[in-house]
DNA sequence: AGACAGGGTCGTT
DNA sequence: AACGACCCTGTC
């Protein structure tokens, strides 16, 4: 038995992953666009820094929505992201005469996006063009992984993700970085096992939860002082 | 103070 | 199949 399973035997540990798992639900997300747009947004970038982009992509271009306990902002919509620039090199208007970049304010970039802009946008004039995002949901899991990689700036981990948290396929194993850290030390003796193969791995070895797993295993990390371990 | 890596993806060898 | 570039923010 490793070190995952064991620690379950004990009663507090095991109470607090029974909360932990109490507290996920997953469920279908309303805004397909969103969803693939903030997917995106969350390649090779830390949490803190994604929400705060999308934050301030709904108040650049969502629609205003008040309520007594205060504001709140919607997900714009496809062309609306279509109608505004990439960055403020496109944005800017050099017919003026004028070279204040600082007037440069209706591009994605502001928001924090960095390179990952252009996907963005990208993404946005394939949904206009090619791609209908409700058609997902009709596919099987294989399919679905397969077609939502032709999505500009999406690649498997951010695919098994959008499946995942946006289209509720509970069987997607999203496998980055860490959880190849956390699966090779758990169940392959520290091997380094390639990204790809940790997500087969996964999808065997858990089935049709495995995208809770895949979370229950980052709890796991944390809390146990595994995640600590594995950044020295 | 300045280098460096980070919850990947893409384009090029 | 392997490798470096890429925005930008937090960290050493």
């Amino acid at each position: 038995m490793n070190k995952f399973y064991s620690y379950l035997n004990d009663n507090e540990k095991l109470a607090d992953m029974a909360n932990f798992c109490n507290g996920l639900r997953l469920f279908e997300a309303k805004n397909k666009f969103e969803a693939v747009i903030s997917s995106i947004s969350t390649s090779n970038n830390s949490i803190a820094r994604w929400t705060k982009s999308i934050d301030m992509l709904k108040k650049k271009w969502g629609l205003k929505v008040s309520y007594p306990s205060g504001d709140f902002y919607t997900f714009p919509d496809v062309n609306v992201i279509n109608s505004c620039f990439e960055d403020s090199e496109e944005e800017f208007d050099y017919s003026n005469g004028i070279l204040d970049i600082n007037k440069c304010n209706n591009n994605l970039k502001t928001c924090g996006f960095g390179y990952r802009s252009k996907y963005i946008k990208k993404a946005s004039d394939f949904f206009t063009l090619e791609m209908d995002l409700s058609d997902i949901s009709e596919m099987n899991y294989e399919e679905a992984f397969e077609t939502v990689q032709m999505i500009p700036g999406v690649g498997p981990k951010v695919a098994d993700c959008l499946l995942l948290y946006g289209y509720n396929f509970k069987e997607a194993f999203p496998s980055d970085v860490w959880i190849k850290r956390i699966v090779s030390h758990l169940f392959f003796d520290n091997e380094d096992i390639s990204i790809p193969k940790v997500r087969e791995f996964g999808m065997e070895e858990f089935g049709e939860y495995a995208g809770y797993v895949q979370l229950y295993l980052f709890h796991y990390a944390r809390k146990s002082g595994l995640m600590d371990k594995l950044k020295k």
